[in-house]
DNA sequence: CCTATCACG
DNA sequence: GACGTACGTGATAGGA
């Protein structure tokens, strides 16, 4: 194997890596964005390349290169860097000095020109040489044993690239230069002459030089004319961007062997930086880089064992706490062991019913010692994802108050910035990554259920995670009242666990035996179809494969394709085939109604039956409280507010949601709620008159763009309207409008027009907020709560436009997400406070599904519905819907 | 593990 | 002037 060199353009980066990458910046303010791309860079490097390689970074320095000698306007064109760039040339080389990674400048010539001598030098002795540029300029030294690394976007640039680019290999990059000249550097070149015709030129004659010696012979009156004009021009721009390869360098190859950096050294450095991802990923290649006090993680085998971590917790007044199970399912779950931390580092594993040799507490005891701090309300409990061990200890009759929990106070301080899972919570703001729980069971076929696990290990899995919690808490806690958080988290968040752990746990009752019977009416339909697909098709195939059908659709039967996805396919999508159908084809209707009918049994028959608990006989969802950065809930384990509504088959599905026997279900949903919010926050006075009237919202658009009267109004009316309606919630676009209502993009954009014009406010709210985000990177629900839209200033439109439409959308949905969410939080107090014979079951986002005593429906239905529009006071009212019945289609 | 599709608000 | 889009989710099947 040859050894390999790697040379990285430092000063091309720097560049590139500002204008590429977000800005950034520490928390003094000091801009980083590069640097940080110039660190992850490295860290890449140093992950993938083999050990004996060697590593150097050139630099350009401030001063006159020999260039400027030849040609005093040598890149005379350039401006001043942006002040955000100024204080990272710096850095980026105090970077270099904390990986251990040689830096090299030399006044007089540029990175570029060292770069070409310690390439061709290292090709002499034998080295593969790696440029990590993606700078042209250096194309021209790419040959078989030297090619570049592009450093941002990773990928080789060899001779098919250069080819690409400039048209001829890549010894005679130079003369095509020469000739298209460069503007960026002030290089002249030949006027009227750019890279293609360049390209063309070296092609014919085969060097700048025998094509200046020959330019009378150019046919091109107006070309031949400017060569022999230009060819002293020509002659300087070769020389200008031919790369010196005998620059006096004073350092030498063998000292560019890779050696590890001083961890601490690093770590500092980091730090210093804000850089915590990084020094995560640091501490998992060169292992531990601080001299972090002694950890200390005890198994709590004895009484004396437990009552000493009890004293502990209880003096620090701040404990975390977290349960080890055997399963993901909290409804299944056994509790398999609990662990307590009382300070970072300090932590106890207090295993339960692990399947060992020692002797564990019992669970009597255990609860007996613990209930006591864990009902103290000067103790302050916390948790990451508490809604999970809530349930866990509230099996288990252990209960906890008051708490805290990490993974909620992450979502109203940074939703929209990524997860809010432990692992990454831990490495963003700790700078620490934690031991995969994956890593203690294992995976796939031998994977272990956790009480199978050894003591030891046990102990320090779950006390990593009790103790990271605590840290966690440390960091995010004061952020709350600085950020200005505190009451989506305090009066809707944290109040939300014990409503939402109850309703997980309470479940909702689903016939199994209607399931099976829908099932086997689908499939009868199914196979039916199945034929007729086959013989419109005139072949058997796989219907549910988009790429088969594809093929059938428009290589064999030669349909006329719409669009293709980004890899390439044809699309066959519902839309699709609709346009097909309407053609006057056969199989794409088939198909329609094969896919739904194969949809409703794989997901729902199906789906919903293996989701049946055994023991209780209902299905349990899982609510992820952290899952949509709008502040909406999502359901998970399975789906349950994705149940179809829509169509008649569908609906079938919703029968087989049930009561028990002497109840109902009520469905209690807010109606227009975002419409609401909109007048209400807009200040759109025509739109909340309507809707103090009561009117069909809808239809008194339609009247109003289109200048109708109830006489005049077609159903064709409210439908456009209904849909612009929802198009401005959504941030509305021409080209999406007249995708939705299949009409030409400029009367979408008419209609847009008129909308705007007939209701005046529209266009302030959506550039209010759109600046909002913009000054702020974040926008806010009517109750403060925060979403962060990370792209709003992004120089790519079409990054840019999503992140507008986002900041357009996310203020409506959160706050309907609020108001939901205190609704939930008001009812689940009034069922607990009065005792009243309800269960609250699911929430679909504006609706909310009960369980309730048949014979006291009307009196409940009257308490929730009022209690549900009394939420919040807005400009229009808010109205809820209320249906009852014995299944779940009939109650809404 | 990713992509295409489709269910809901 | 083109770029390429409706906002937010989760589950399933096919295919690499």
């Amino acid at each position: 194997m040859t050894k390999k060199l790697y040379l990285v353009d430092g000063s091309g980066f720097i560049f590139r890596a500002f204008f590429a990458l977000p800005p950034l910046t520490r928390p003094d303010g000091v801009p980083v964005g590069a640097v940080y791309g110039f660190c992850n860079m490295l860290l890449r490097l140093r992950d993938d390349i083999a050990a004996d390689s060697s590593l150097a970074v050139m630099f350009d320095t401030k001063h006159a290169t020999f260039r400027h000698d030849i040609y005093p306007e040598y890149k005379a064109n350039r401006v001043e860097p942006p002040e955000d760039l100024v204080p990272q040339f710096g850095l980026i080389r105090q970077a270099c000095a904390a990986f251990n990674v040689p830096s090299i400048e030399l006044d007089g010539f540029e990175a570029d020109d060292l770069i070409a001598t310690y390439a061709r030098e290292a090709h002499s002795m034998g080295y593969e040489v790696i440029i990590v540029s993606s700078d042209k300029d250096l194309m021209q030294l790419i040959n078989d044993a030297i090619s570049m690394l592009d450093p941002i976007k990773y990928n080789k640039i060899s001779y098919a690239e250069v080819e690409k680019k400039f048209g001829v290999r890549p010894e005679k990059v130079v003369d095509v230069q020469a000739l298209a000249g460069d503007s960026t550097d002030n290089v002249p070149g030949i006027p009227g002459i750019g890279i293609k015709t360049a390209a063309e030129l070296i092609n014919t004659f085969g060097s700048l030089e025998d094509l200046l010696a020959n330019a009378h012979t150019i046919k091109q009156p107006k070309r031949r004319q400017r060569l022999q004009e230009h060819a002293e021009d020509a002659r300087v721009s070769k020389q200008l961007v031919q790369l010196d390869e005998k620059a006096p360098i004073n350092q030498h190859i063998p000292d560019f062997v890779l050696t590890d950096p001083d961890p601490l050294e690093l770590n500092e450095f980091l730090r210093q930086q804000g850089f915590n991802s990084l020094v995560a990923r640091l501490e998992k290649m060169f292992g531990t880089t601080e001299n972090k006090s002694e950890k200390q993680y005890q198994t709590i085998l004895t009484e004396q064992a437990l009552k000493e971590a009890i004293t502990a917790c209880k003096q620090s007044m701040i404990m975390s706490i977290d349960c080890e199970t055997n399963s993901l399912d909290a409804q299944q779950a056994k509790l398999v062991g609990i662990c307590l931390a009382a300070a970072p580092g300090q932590a106890w594993y207090l295993p339960l019913a692990h399947q060992v040799s020692e002797q564990q507490l019992p669970l009597d005891l255990v609860r007996q010692a613990l209930q006591p701090i864990l009902d103290d309300p000067t103790v302050l409990k916390i948790g990451h994802n508490f809604k999970y061990d809530w349930q866990i200890l509230a099996h288990n009759d252990i209960h906890v108050s008051p708490v805290n929990d990490t993974m909620l106070l992450s979502y109203c301080l940074d939703a929209g910035k990524g997860g809010h899972g432990m692992d990454e919570l831990s490495e963003k703001h700790l700078a620490h990554i934690s031991i995969k729980y994956k890593d203690v069971v294992g995976s796939g076929k031998k994977q272990l259920t956790f009480d199978q696990v050894e003591l030891d290990k046990a102990t320090e899995y779950a006390a990593e995670d009790a103790d990271i919690t605590l840290q966690l808490h440390q960091k995010l806690f004061p952020r709350l009242a600085q950020e200005r958080v505190v009451s989506v988290y305090e009066h809707i968040e944290r109040p939300l666990i014990g409503v939402i752990a109850r309703m997980e746990s309470n479940g909702i009752k689903v016939c199994k035996d209607k399931l099976n019977q829908l099932g086997q009416e689908f499939t009868t339909r199914m196979v039916v179809l199945e034929q007729q697909i086959y013989q419109a098709a005139g072949r058997e195939f796989n219907i549910s494969s988009p790429k088969q059908l594809g093929e059938i659709l428009f290589n064999e039967m030669g349909l006329e394709p719409y669009k293709k996805t980004k890899t390439g396919a044809y699309v066959t999508d519902a839309d699709t085939l609709t346009k097909l159908a309407a053609q006057g084809h056969d199989l794409p209707k088939l198909v329609i109604d094969w896919r739904g009918l194969a949809k409703l049994n794989s997901t729902y028959v199906e789906g919903l039956t293996n989701a049946i608990n055994p023991d209780t006989g209902r299905i349990h969802t899982s609510f992820v409280m952290t899952g949509a950065a709008t502040g909406r809930l999502s359901s998970t384990d399975p789906n349950l507010q994705n149940i179809p509504i829509r169509n008649e088959d569908g609906r079938k599905i919703r029968e087989a949601f049930v009561p028990e026997e002497g109840y109902s279900l009520m469905s209690l949903d807010y109606s227009q709620v975002e419409l609401r919010l909109l007048a209400h926050v807009g200040k759109i006075d025509k739109l909340a008159e309507a809707f103090r009237q009561g009117l069909d919202i809808h239809a008194a658009t339609a009247m109003e763009i289109f200048d109708l009267t109830p006489e005049t109004l077609t159903p064709e009316h409210r439908r456009r309207a209904k849909a612009i309606n929802f198009g401005i919630i959504y941030g509305i676009s021409a080209h999406g409008l007249s995708e939705q209502l299949d009409i030409p993009r400029s009367e979408a954009g008419a209609y847009i027009k008129l909308y705007l014009e007939r209701y005046p406010g529209i266009l302030d709210y959506m550039e209010q907020y759109k600046e909002f985000a913009r000054e702020n990177g974040f926008v806010q629900s009517l109750f403060g709560r925060k979403c962060h839209v990370p792209g709003i200033k992004d120089k790519n439109f079409a990054i840019r436009g999503f992140a507008e439409r986002q900041a357009i959308n996310a203020p409506l949905q959160g706050t309907t997400a609020d108001i939901a969410k205190k609704a939930m939080v008001r009812v689940d107090k009034m069922i607990q406070d009065e005792q009243l014979d309800a269960r609250l079951l699911l929430q679909v986002h504006d609706e909310l599904l009960f369980e309730v005593r048949t014979d006291k429906q009307q009196q409940l239905a009257k308490k929730f519905k009022s209690a549900m529009e009394n939420v919040v006071r807005l400009d229009v009212p808010l109205v809820v819907d209320v249906g009852v019945g014995y299944n779940w289609n009939e109650a809404h």
